[in-house]
RNA sequence: GGACAUGUGGCGUAACUUGGAUAGCGCAUCGGCUUGCGGAGCCGAGGGUUGCGGGUUCAAAUCCCGCCAUGUCCGCCA
């Protein structure tokens, strides 16, 4: 359902244009209609300058004769055309009473969509490697991830949070090096940061005796068999880091549901599977002859370019898998294409009060066995190897595969270039470019501002209230941009909780709170009672104002979730926030609410209806707001 | 070399899918507002030939073609 005053005036032109013209062909009528804001109207159509080519007529003269067969209203109180526009005013009361009801009945269901009712989306990220801690440049996926996930849950999907682990990597071998051949001492360092130092540190050896390189190519080799004494003991260390970046992740508070492993992945003969399927449907051979003698290739036009130097190896000539290799069966198991009986269990109860759970080699039966929609958050970088995905999958089930997405996001560098986990890019002198440290800094940060102040409640705890802020302000910065758009991360920046900013936003939240406070108003969530609820009388006092401007914007709420969710982009909602908060700004400095006289109900209800509305659009970008701050 | 992506005031961005009224917003700059319903705020000013050139159209930031610039990928890395 979108906006009904949005779909009552689309109904309204199109029996006019039927009306005057019969049965023509409309161009996508809806795409036509704009609700628009600080002008003398509300809704506005082009509909007449479309038509214009088509009925040989100049618009003018269209948009006069469909406005003589447009019936009346109780939504419109006016409706003219001017320089070939259609243009209404809302019913400021019917307006109000609508959108207010809606908002004051559905409260933190209020925008959600029954968009993928019935449907399971399996989302996959970070998967960072569990050889260092996440730096800035991971956040971005786990952000988009989390918030990806709130809004498709929004819309009635039932969301699974994947992590896949590569525990048989290249890294994780150099990683199993160091710790036969380097000092080796975990005990005083966040663990997964112990790694990621230790990690510059053999990738630098590596640089000055190539004999190392050979060591660790054996680790790697005998790593591959799943049930020797190396892989035991990287899974092991593996667990230890994951469990490591997920202290990380819960102070962002971001969660999982699901952790596959890539060494269940071998143990379960999923890769084995995979290839006999493309085998069957003749897209891998083996490579007789050249420099990729004896490896397992793709057919080459499944990169899109029939190109003999762009093979894709599967299986390197000693028979070990590559990531595509993996990735591709990967995939075929998420779509249900393969079905495996892995098994699982219990990983780490989160935070939250949920259990993240792994697949393991022992334990009950994963519950889990494919899904309607399967979405990678994966870099940009990643974008060809995600597109000889899918086009190998097309052939294999032309229907599931394309239930896989790929939404990809522009990387994020630093000032001084790339963040790089190899060379150490991401270890700075007095602050390392870790999440952990990010939210050091603006926790402290925030912790400043705040005590700075001379509002602050007694009643707050400023190292709770601090972290809130902080988590704002990050998570609002990193998605508030289009997805795709490549950022360069900045201290300044980052630290910066002026406008268009996470804080911003919680503070006009904090301060509908207040209000609603100090004129009695319940805003507890979870109340089941509409006493808040106006009758004909309060209503009659609204009047073309920032109040009535406001509603009008929360009444698009709904089709905001729904475009976010189509696109994959919770900026779209970012936007809403700031829109709705700027918008609510200036309606406190014009309309006083708690001395509004005889519109102080009204003025309430809109305050209620903006807090509720702030409230489940910052839950979906994986905010939770504070009452006071 | 090929493929893909991106180019919007000094900086960061929105609108591009679906062409439509004066290209919206923030930072920075300049000026104003406060004993208030919480100033992490509000009001105002200056700042744009939307990379360049062509085309389609009544109408182009948006669609098409060419060029330029930047980034990414093109490995028996992941």
């Amino acid at each position: 359902m979108s906006n009904i005053f949005k779909e009552e005036f689309e109904n309204l032109i199109s029996d006019a244009i039927k009306k005057q013209y019969g049965n023509i062909e409309v161009p996508e009528l809806r795409y036509s209609i704009d609700v628009v804001f600080g002008k003398d109207w509300d809704i506005s159509s082009s509909i007449a300058l479309k038509l214009s080519k088509l009925l040989k007529k100049s618009p003018k003269i269209i948009a006069e004769e469909l406005l003589k067969n447009i019936k009346h209203s109780n939504f419109f109180s006016e409706i003219i055309s001017i320089n070939g526009y259609i243009n209404a005013k809302l019913s400021v009361t019917e307006l109000s009473r609508y959108v207010l009801n809606e908002i004051l009945t559905k409260k933190e269901l209020y925008g959600s969509s029954d968009l993928g009712k019935g449907k399971v989306v399996l989302l996959e990220y970070p998967s960072v490697n569990p050889n260092k801690p996440w730096h800035i440049g991971h956040l971005r996926n786990p952000l988009l991830g989390d918030s990806l996930s709130n809004i498709l849950k929004f819309c009635s999907y039932t969301t699974k949070r994947l992590d896949y682990i590569e525990d048989l990597g290249l890294q994780m071998a150099e990683i199993l090096w160091g710790k036969k051949n380097l000092d080796w001492d975990p005990s005083d360092k966040k663990y997964d940061q112990f790694l990621g130092e230790k990690y510059v540190e053999i990738n630098k050896r590596i640089k000055e005796d190539e004999e190392i390189q050979k060591q660790i190519n054996q680790i790697l080799k005998e790593m591959e068999d799943t049930s020797s004494k190396e892989a035991k003991e990287i899974r092991e260390i593996a667990e230890k880091s994951v469990k490591a970046q997920y202290e990380t992740a819960f102070k962002y508070l971001l969660y999982h549901d699901i952790l596959i492993w890539e060494s269940d992945i071998l143990s379960e003969k999923l890769l084995q599977k995979s290839l006999d399927l493309l085998s069957k449907n003749s897209l891998i051979y083996i490579e007789k002859e050249g420099k990729l003698k004896g490896c397992t290739v793709l057919k080459t036009s499944l990169s899109g370019k029939a190109d003999e130097e762009n093979k894709k190896v599967l299986l390197r000539s000693n028979g070990v898998p590559t990531y595509l290799g993996k990735d591709i069966a990967l995939h075929m198991w998420k779509l249900g294409i393969i079905k495996i009986p892995f098994k699982s269990k219990e990983f780490i109860l989160q935070p939250d009060g949920s259990k993240a759970i792994t697949t393991s080699s022992s334990g009950y039966p994963l519950d889990f066995t494919g899904a309607d929609l399967a979405i990678n958050i994966i870099g940009s970088a990643q974008n060809e190897p995600q597109t000889v995905l899918k086009n190998t999958l097309e052939i294999i089930d032309s229907k599931k595969a394309k239930n896989l997405v790929h939404v990809s996001y522009g990387e994020l560098n630093l000032k001084e270039g790339k963040i790089s986990g190899r060379s150490g890019t991401w270890l700075g002198n007095e602050r390392n470019y870790t999440a952990d440290d990010l939210f050091k800094f603006t926790v402290e940060r925030a912790k400043e501002i705040l005590l700075s102040g001379d509002k602050i409640s007694p009643d707050i705890n400023p190292d709770e209230v601090s972290k809130r802020i902080a988590i704002s302000a990050i998570k609002f910065d990193l998605l508030k941009i289009d997805p795709i758009t490549k950022l360069t991360f900045d201290w300044d920046r980052a630290l910066d909780f002026n406008s268009n900013s996470g804080p911003y936003c919680m503070y006009m939240y904090a301060r509908t709170c207040r209000i609603l406070e100090k004129g009695k108003i319940n805003n507890n969530n979870n109340n089941n009672n509409n006493n808040n609820l106006l009758n004909d009388k309060d209503i009659s006092f609204a009047e073309r104002d920032y109040g009535f401007e406001l509603l009008k914007l929360l009444s698009l709420c709904n089709e905001r979730v729904e475009k976010a969710a189509n696109e994959y982009k919770p900026n779209v909602l970012a936007e809403y926030l700031i829109e709705i908060s700027a918008l609510f700004g200036k309606f406190y400095e014009h309309n006083s609410v708690l001395k509004g006289g005889d519109a102080t109900k009204l003025r309430l209800a809109i305050v209620n209806a903006v807090r509720q509305t702030l409230y489940n659009i910052l839950m979906l970008l994986g905010i939770e707001p504070l009452s006071s701050m």
